[in-house]
DNA sequence: ACTGGTTTTGACAATCATTATCAATAAGCG
DNA sequence: CGCTTATTGATAATGATTGTCAAAACCAGT
């Protein structure tokens, strides 16, 4: 039987109040900050979880991270994330919204979901990068 | 300055030779079992030199490990995943390159890389979704 | 071919995310 | 309320990847 912990419900909340994707590790740092006690072991449980069930959407981050994100059909839209300040912009990406329908039909596969993002450097490290 | 050694090379040979995606740690271990005394660490540094320079595309498995595979097309692409049974297609993705490049200047970003994956349910899967 | 300056290698330690362990806790049912 | 059992969480274990650094290999110049 499946039952219900405040636990459960503390990383689905964390997870809707997150904007685009965040790790594991993140999530539960970001417990932490707002004073729950939830252990690190539970957060994985609880997201491997909402990953099965359909709840939450993963995929892994260019250095190996799995990252999570609340699975929201409404609303959607990309994000340009910093890969050295981490800094996030949101871009909204229709184009790619009709492409990636288009791809997915053409090999058979329905139940279209797409991760769409760009990692680079923002304008702040690019200066930085170069002045190494 | 970068040197060519029979390492570099037999990294490159055993990709080449491999059909589809394979794992920095299998490759090790193929390249051992054709009598090779590469090692380990040297395998990770030729795959990483490959991915960056073009010559490997490199991609994450569900279960967090790198996989590579020889670039036989030069240039960047994507993927189309099936999220049941893990089925990989390859696809082009020449307009949703431009639509990365061209988001990220226009933010002031720069070095542009990019996370474009669909997943979807492939048609076997699909009809076994159906039946269920 | 020999030598010098540098890069590369490779065995092993270190790191980091994730998973397993397992006793203690708490959910839900009656 | 009490019982059964899923869940929690501290920590150990795992496993891939990266860092370290002395020794070996490469390449250019002689």
């Amino acid at each position: 039987m499946k039952r219900n912990t405040w636990q459960r419900e503390a990383v689905r909340e964390a997870l809707d109040a997150t904007e685009g994707f965040i790790s594991a590790q993140a999530l539960h740092s970001t417990l932490h900050a707002t004073g729950s006690p939830i252990g690190l072991a539970t957060v994985y449980r609880a997201l491997g979880d909402l990953a099965t069930s359909g709840e939450a959407d993963s995929l892994q981050s260019p250095d190996g991270e799995s990252l999570y994100r609340a699975c929201t059909t409404t609303g959607h839209h990309h994000h340009l994330i910093c890969r050295n300040c981490g800094l996030t912009v949101e871009i909204a990406a229709d184009e790619v919204e009709a492409w990636a329908k288009r791809v997915a039909a053409r090999h058979g596969f329905t139940q279209a979901a797409h991760v769409v993002d760009v990692f680079g450097l923002c304008e702040n490290c690019t200066r930085l990068a170069a002045g190494e």
